[in-house]
DNA sequence: AAATATTGGTCCAAAATTGGTTATAAAGGA
DNA sequence: TCCTTTATAACCAATTTTGGACCAATATTT
């Protein structure tokens, strides 16, 4: 028949991505699903599977259906987003820094303005009145990183900065970013971030994602000097 | 009649519309909601329709209506519905992708093992099989980058790549799909895809990140090119 | 102040859409 | 071969949408 198709998506497939799609929030924008008649159009695949798929999801008591007018969300299974950030070891959560600020910082140089670079160097002059002072330096430290992400402009990139800092305000971080930080460390930290912003405001990414790394690098020794990980 | 990729909107689906639209801030510059007939228009849906679905509105308090006048927003509910991944603009995604994607190829090379390899090579091959069927490079594609991803073993990486790809799986964004992915973009896609993956291979980080880079600037492109966005 | 335009409110039967069901045939695996 | 799953098509019943016309309240223009 269609042998041009090599994948063929059973009802147990689509079952599986629409549970998947409802658990991430996608489809629940849309209260409904979209018709059976479409999903099969979509999936390409007969509209039978879609009502197998479908009914399976209700079984689960995911979904309710309603004759003549839809597919309806009636739940989703809670927990399942958040654990990955919950349960994030340091190092990933390093590893992730790694993927995301240095080329923040190359974005920060297209799209910052000078309003965003202001704010910067106040946060970081805070930090560095702050070398003696862990927590507020800590405290200060997180809103330097929020900010560059804001001075992009891109919503995703902040959103997902405000993730990973959301981790870092967590109680065993917060012992843990005791351990690491001392004075040295600190006053460290403030020389990286001021060449960091340095290299911003001379409109240099690849220089300003360069001093970002050397900045995680630092990080990440710290973390994996003071304890085992 | 209907076209293939979707479907007519119902009331209850204009009123979610509708109701993220507010509680994300996109129609709260402008005190009143556009007309009924506008909005028919908007959503080429008729004036009934979108009656029914301001009536969910007003009921659930969210805006008021004065005959004659208007439909205006009265309250506006914080946070939870709004979330930076539902109203990603599709260049935002591309700069998250770039920020994520090259440091993950990194990564995958250091920590990807035998049988993450086997994984992107069969969706390779798949890819490269079915280079006139969009829908299926579609799916298989970011099958391909999740995968990528798993294969750091980042759990923190692998979630936020799952965020990213659910928001590509979007009506919208399907739409969007449709309109880029022609045979001759899928074949180029394809060489870079097998690019990354030999690099990989070859077990040379940076040389996969810079293929990984040439493939988002691609991908850039094409999206600039077709639409307005 | 008056005339005009715009907007929400109402009504209703025909038409379209949607989930539910059944029958038949084809494909693939044990 | 037998069994399960899937594909296709047609029809049913529940529900929603449509399109039009007209009204009343408000806003805008003259």
């Amino acid at each position: 028949m269609n042998s041009n198709l090599t994948f063929k998506y059973g009802a147990n497939d689509i079952a599986a991505q629409l549970r998947r799609d409802i658990n991430s929030g996608i489809l629940q924008r849309f209260e409904r699903l979209p018709p059976e008649r479409s999903l099969s159009l979509k999936f390409n695949v007969s509209r039978g599977t879609i009502r197998a798929a479908i009914n399976k999801l209700e079984t689960e008591g995911l979904v309710t259906t309603k004759a003549g007018s839809g597919t309806y969300i009636s739940k989703k299974i809670a927990g399942e987003n958040s654990s990955a950030i919950q349960n994030a070891r340091p190092l990933e959560l390093v590893d992730a820094r790694f993927a995301l600020e240095p080329h923040i910082c190359r974005l920060a140089v297209v799209h910052g303005r000078k309003k965003d670079f202001e704010k910067l160097n106040n946060l970081l002059e805070e930090m560095e009145k702050n070398y003696y002072n862990p927590t507020i330096f800590g405290d200060t430290d997180t809103s330097f990183h929020r900010a560059l992400a804001e001075s992009t402009g891109n919503s995703l990139l902040i959103w997902m900065i405000e993730q990973i800092t959301s981790v870092r305000n967590q109680d065993e971080w917060s012992r843990m970013r005791h351990l690491t930080l001392n004075e040295q460390i600190i006053k460290e930290y403030n020389k990286q971030h001021r060449r960091i912003l340095n290299a911003i405001n001379a409109r240099e990414p690849e220089n300003a994602a360069s001093m970002m790394r050397e900045h995680l690098q630092t990080a990440r020794l710290s973390l994996t000097q003071t304890a085992d990980i």
